[in-house]
DNA sequence: CGTCTTTGACCTGCGC
DNA sequence: GCGCAGGTCAAAGACG
């Protein structure tokens, strides 16, 4: 109960947030059930996606009927004209077993080809009874687009005032895809954001975390029964008791955007991505602001529960839910819930992305195999790299599989666990990367691990984004060189340098310049063993890998700041470029968690406006007497 | 003075 | 229908 509080300014007040979010509210009632559908849409099991995709096929298999048609009809011509005469020069040459057996042959052959255009008219009656059905829920879009939709209007003016090329990362994984909305009729979500990008061509895949990318639209059927990635943001994994994150009700106050909305009609499907992070600050800091709004204490767990409120955008319906592990107190378990429907702050980039990739993943896993990394049963597990992704169903409470985690009494939505305590290092979880299973992520194949070693920190992190091989390798990124792993072999102590620099002011002031090997060496360790940096590496990894089927990386979201403020990652030389700029200074924040992935920049960049972006203050760095935490959530373990 | 946290009360859903 | 639990609201207080 200390009344310590490390106070963050947020860009607005509670109270006009709520004001705003219940007239946003009333306004969009007629809207709300839209959401769920988009983000089914967009997880490509939607029939809508189905559609879309026989619908782009289409050419082709016109082109593939008219290549069989022709196949065959050549084979008919003969048999009818050519053939009599072949038989007729046969018969004079007095063959005439041959000829006999040749007209049998014929025959079959005449039959077969008869069977086989047979099936190719059906096959054409089908497909064009698909594509009618598909050009019907085409136009039934538009209509529904057209529906001025407010709440969405804002993050449209958003991203095309500010950064028409800036992607949106949301927590929550959304489709824009509207086409695949259709079958949903009625709602409208999937249509504004369509109308958002202005583009139908262009398909918005929300993330987890609620990323939002263009994408091809080939991508954009990924197929997910379950509506609600939207609503993939993370969420910590609700150990203790199930916790209901789309209060149906409550959400009264906050103006939800459209994914919310959807959210709310469909809290069954909505997803929720819990991250387990071994930390001992209060809270770990994932680049976003949060004004804490609530605690209480669940049941079965002492310790109590917290919630939070993105106020980095005023309507933000991104809520995330911070609580420690009744049974292990050192780690914090955070719940994310929702899209968020602004850009973020490349700071939150990482997380979000971990998020999303989670969302998706779960999203993708539970339904439909389609990375084939997860079965579709209601509980799924896979283990990356020593980051264990749990998916538990709402149906089935207990999925949780670490012994560390308490099971949540019953969630109602399918919930991704992110668990980033099992290894107790990060230099684990690299080692670890090597054994992929290949089948497990395609993106991590061309991952090369091998140059890593136990304690080496082979990563660059610029931006808050881990980067890996070249920036080809991230299909997603339009224009901007987002996240790029570089796996391959750097010095530790250069990493370490560069590292402890940006992160560790206090590493940095005194022993900069003249670092034994021994200090690098057991700052090295330190670092690595570093919890924060732990989760932040896995949380790259985790958005790398999740994405690289689903191109679902949050990387490149908000590269916004990062660009603009001319840092851009590269690949391979870099390491930690960002942090680099980073102020020593600035850096306390007590927090945990991938913080120090997020890239802090120095508030004077002009990408830190409190208001609308927002960078956090370095996270990693150690702890000291004055934070000011992005995360209010700080304060909260004191009281337990 | 404005913003944020705290915290009790209220609302709602769910199980019995 | 009742009670429980989760989630949210909103007034009050604290802090810069």
């Amino acid at each position: 109960m200390d009344m310590e509080a490390a106070p963050r300014k947020s860009v607005h007040g509670g109270s006009s947030v709520k004001k705003e979010d219940q007239e946003k509210k009333a306004e969009s009632s007629g809207d709300e059930d839209c959401c769920t559908e988009e983000g089914f849409l967009k997880a490509g099991n939607g029939k809508g996606g189905q559609d879309d995709k026989i619908h782009q096929s289409s050419p082709n298999r016109q082109d593939f009927t008219s290549k069989i048609q022709g196949f065959f009809m050549p084979k008919m011509e003969m048999t009818s004209s050519e053939f009599n005469s072949n038989v007729s020069s046969s018969a004079q040459a007095g063959q005439a077993d041959l000829l006999k057996s040749t007209k049998a042959e014929m025959g079959e052959v005449m039959e077969e080809n008869q069977r086989l255009r047979m099936c190719l008219d059906r096959a054409m009656k089908d497909y064009r009874a698909l594509q009618m059905q598909f050009n019907d829920m085409v136009q039934q879009e538009p209509n529904k687009s057209a529906e001025p939709n407010k709440s969405s209007s804002t993050i449209t003016t958003h991203q095309e005032t500010e950064e028409p090329e800036l992607v949106s990362l949301s927590l929550g994984m959304s489709s824009s895809d509207g086409k695949k909305d259709d079958h949903f009729s009625g709602k409208n979500q999937g249509k504004e954001k369509v109308d958002k990008d202005g583009d139908h061509d262009k398909k918005v895949l929300a993330l987890g975390l609620d990323c939002k990318f263009e994408l091809p639209k080939d991508q954009e059927n990924e197929p997910s029964p379950n509506p609600s990635l939207e609503a993939s943001s993370g969420e910590v994994k609700e150990e203790e008791g199930g916790e209901k994150w789309p209060p149906q009700k409550s959400l009264k106050n906050v103006v939800r955007s459209e994914e919310d909305e959807v959210s709310q009609q469909n809290p069954a499907k909505r997803a929720r991505v819990s991250v387990r992070v071994r930390c001992d600050t209060p809270t770990m800091n994932d680049g976003c602001q949060w004004r804490k709004y609530g605690q209480k204490i669940a049941k079965g767990n002492p310790c109590p529960r917290a919630y939070y409120r993105c106020t980095v955008a005023p309507n933000c319906p991104v809520r995330k839910q911070v609580q420690r592990c009744a049974e292990d107190m050192s780690i914090l378990i955070t719940t994310y819930e929702g899209t968020h429907n602004h850009p973020l702050p490349v700071s939150a980039t990482a997380m979000a992305s971990t998020t999303s990739a989670a969302a998706s993943m779960l999203m993708s896993g539970s339904t439909t195999s389609t990375s084939g990394l997860l079965p579709p049963s209601n509980f799924a597990s896979a283990n990356l790299n020593g980051l264990n992704f749990f998916l538990s169903d709402n149906s089935k409470p207990k999925p949780f599989y670490l012994p560390n985690s308490s099971l949540s009494s019953s969630p109602s939505f399918p919930t991704i666990t992110l668990d980033l305590t099992t290894s107790s290092n990060a230099s684990s979880n690299l080692t670890k990367l090597g054994s992929f299973p290949p089948r497990s992520y395609s993106a991590t194949r061309d991952l090369n691990f091998s140059s890593l070693e136990s304690n080496a920190l082979p990563l660059s992190w610029s931006n808050g984004v881990l980067s890996y091989g070249p920036p080809q390798a991230q299909p997603y990124n339009k224009n901007q060189s987002i996240s790029s792993l570089n796996f391959g072999r750097q010095p530790q102590e250069t990493l370490y340098q560069s590292y402890s620099q940006k992160n560790h002011p206090i590493l940095n002031s005194s022993a900069q310049q003249s670092l034994p090997a021994e200090t690098i060496a057991a700052a090295t360790k330190a670092i690595t063993s570093d919890p924060s940096f732990q989760s932040a590496l896995a949380a790259a990894l985790t958005s790398i890998i999740g994405s690289g089927t689903g191109g679902t990386t949050g990387a490149p979201v908000s590269q916004t700041s990062a660009d603009k403020s001319g840092q851009n990652l590269k690949l391979n030389d870099q390491s930690f470029p960002i942090l680099s700029s980073f102020p020593s200074s600035t850096s306390t924040v007590n927090k945990c968690a991938p913080t120090f992935l997020n890239s802090s920049k120095p508030p004077s960049s002009a990408n830190s406006q409190p208001g609308s972006l927002m960078f956090l203050s370095p996270s990693l760095s150690f702890p000291t007497p004055s934070n000011k935490s992005t995360s209010p959530g700080d304060n909260r373990d004191r009281i337990s």
